[in-house]
DNA sequence: ATACTCGCTAGGAAAATCAAAGCGGCACGG
DNA sequence: CCGTGCCGCTTTGATTTTCCTAGCGAGTAT
C-alpha cells in the first residue's frame, strides 16, 4: 500500500514534466544525439518556436537536457540528453512501441 | 532512417494522449483495479471534476479505459483499463522508476 | 550594402485547465 | 412523505498554457 502511494507520487513528478505538451516528443528527437534549436523545430511537425524555447527552458532546468555553445565560427547552440534524459530513453521507446501496436496509425 | 522517423511518429502519437495534464496519472490510478468517478477523484491531488470528466471521456474513447454501468442497487458507474491501457502500465511503472531516481522528492 | 540563418523573445489569440456551483438520480433514515 | 447525502457528471467563468507569427540582434556570405 506504502509503495502503491508512493508510485503514484513519483508517477506525478514525471508527468509534471512528460505531461506538458511537447516535452516526450523534444525529449525523443534527442535519442540519437544532440541537435541545435532549429534542427528540432524543423524534426518537429507542428511545434512552434516558441514552445520549443519554452520546452527546452524546462527540460535544461529540470536537468534532462544539457545546451551548449560552441563559438563557433559560426556560432552555434546545441542540446543534448543528460544522464538523466538517456535513463528516460527506454520508458519513451516502450512507449512508441505500445503506440505502434494499440494506436491507430495515420498513414506514414 | 525509416524507422527512426516512424519511431518518432509512434511518440507524438501517444503523447497526443499522454501530453495532457493528468492523463497519465488517471492512467496509473486504475492499475491496481476498477474504480468509480469520486474515487478517482479523492485519489488524485489537485484534479477538478471537469478534467477528470475529459480525461475519462478521452481515454475511453481512444479504447484505454472502459466505463461500466452496475445497475445497483445501489447503481455505480466504473472505469478500468482495457487490454491496451493495461500493455501501457509497464511504461508507466518504468518511468516510476525513473522519476524516483532522478527527479527530486519533496519528502512523502 | 543586402540577404540569409540562427536562437531565441514578445504580444496577442486560442485552447486547455482550474475552481466551484449545481443538476438529476438514487438510497437511506426519520 | 420529506430531508439529507452521495454519486457522476456538466456548466460557467477565471486563470493558465499553448499557439501563432512577427521581429530582434548576432553572425556569415556575397
Amino acid at each position: 500500500m506504502h509503495e502503491c502511494v508512493r508510485s503514484d507520487a513519483a508517477l506525478t513528478r514525471a508527468f509534471r514534466i512528460l505531461g506538458k505538451r511537447w516535452s516526450a516528443v523534444v525529449l525523443g528527437s534527442l535519442r540519437s544525439g544532440p541537435a541545435g534549436f532549429r534542427e528540432l523545430s524543423r524534426a518537429i511537425d507542428g511545434l512552434s518556436d516558441s514552445v520549443l524555447s519554452d520546452r527546452l527552458s524546462e527540460l535544461t532546468k529540470e536537468g534532462l537536457i544539457a545546451r551548449t555553445v560552441d563559438e563557433g565560427p559560426p556560432v552555434a547552440v546545441s542540446y543534448e540528453l543528460t544522464e538523466s534524459g538517456k535513463a528516460l530513453m527506454p520508458a519513451l521507446h516502450q512507449i512508441s512501441e505500445w503506440a505502434e501496436e494499440h494506436l491507430l496509425s495515420e498513414g506514414c
